[in-house]
DNA sequence: GCCCAGGTGGGTA
DNA sequence: TACCCACATGGG
């Protein structure tokens, strides 16, 4: 399995070149575009981060003690901003009362400790918990998200309604722990998912996977 | 006008 | 556990 995920690796690398993925001033901006690019395309993402930072807000402190509807009309281009506001805000609280806004120190846990607080925070699932690790603690969680899951699962890797848990142990037992190659991996999974694999139908013809998937020419699963 | 994006939480059977 | 639904903008 190791093999043939850092042959799909090679062949993503090679197609589309480094990603050098997720933008982000800081570690707590990292974690914002985290909570806010959830469905939704990070260029919508970057308004939404301008805007918090215009309107001096990114910061845990600031972010705990704005009112949640003035931090949804600056967060409009996100998608479902009333939701992620409440979610904005649910993690500074969070990192207010637990962690005295001392993000270093939530940062500093290992993973697994880390992991259980972020999914402890009301709007951080599994792959938000895993973002912030690998982008913001900048410590080894693979990131499974619809395209890692929709590639893996062409492929023939995984079963088509495989747990997350699952993915992300099958990868992390194969890969070794290193956070550049997880980084870059996730990023080209999704680089080579909008380009491919955006509907149900793949766009086969020239893919570098082609040769590694178990999908015919054309026809989705 | 229609489809779908780098998800998550809550409700129901 | 396994579904289903709400959330609700913007670009192709």
């Amino acid at each position: 399995m190791r093999k043939r995920l850092l042959e799909i690796y090679q062949r993503l690398l090679d197609t589309y070149g480094a990603q050098s993925w997720w933008p982000g001033e800081s570690p707590f901006e990292v974690i914002v575009g985290a909570i806010l690019t959830q469905s939704v395309a990070w260029s919508n993402v970057e308004k939404a981060i301008a805007a918090l930072q215009q309107s001096d807000l990114l910061t845990p402190g600031k972010l705990a003690q704005a009112p949640i509807e003035e931090i949804a009309v600056l967060i409009r281009p996100c998608l479902y901003y009333n939701e992620k506001a409440k979610k904005l805000k649910a993690f500074s609280s969070f990192l207010e009362d637990r962690y005295s806004n001392n993000l270093s120190s939530l940062l500093s846990l290992d993973i697994s400790c880390l992991r259980q607080e972020l999914l402890s925070v009301w709007g951080i699932g599994e792959e938000t918990a895993d973002a912030i690790i690998l982008y913001a603690a900048k410590k080894p969680s693979f990131v499974v998200d619809t395209y890692t899951r929709r590639i893996l699962q062409r492929l023939g890797i995984i079963e088509e309604k495989s747990a997350y848990a699952g993915i992300r142990n099958l990868v992390m037992e194969s890969l070794p722990a290193d956070v550049p190659l997880y980084n870059e991996y996730h990023a080209l999974l999704v680089r080579h998912g909008k380009e491919r694999c955006r509907s149900r139908r793949p766009v086969c013809k020239g893919c570098p996977l082609s040769t590694l998937c178990k999908v015919s020419d054309g026809v989705a699963p």
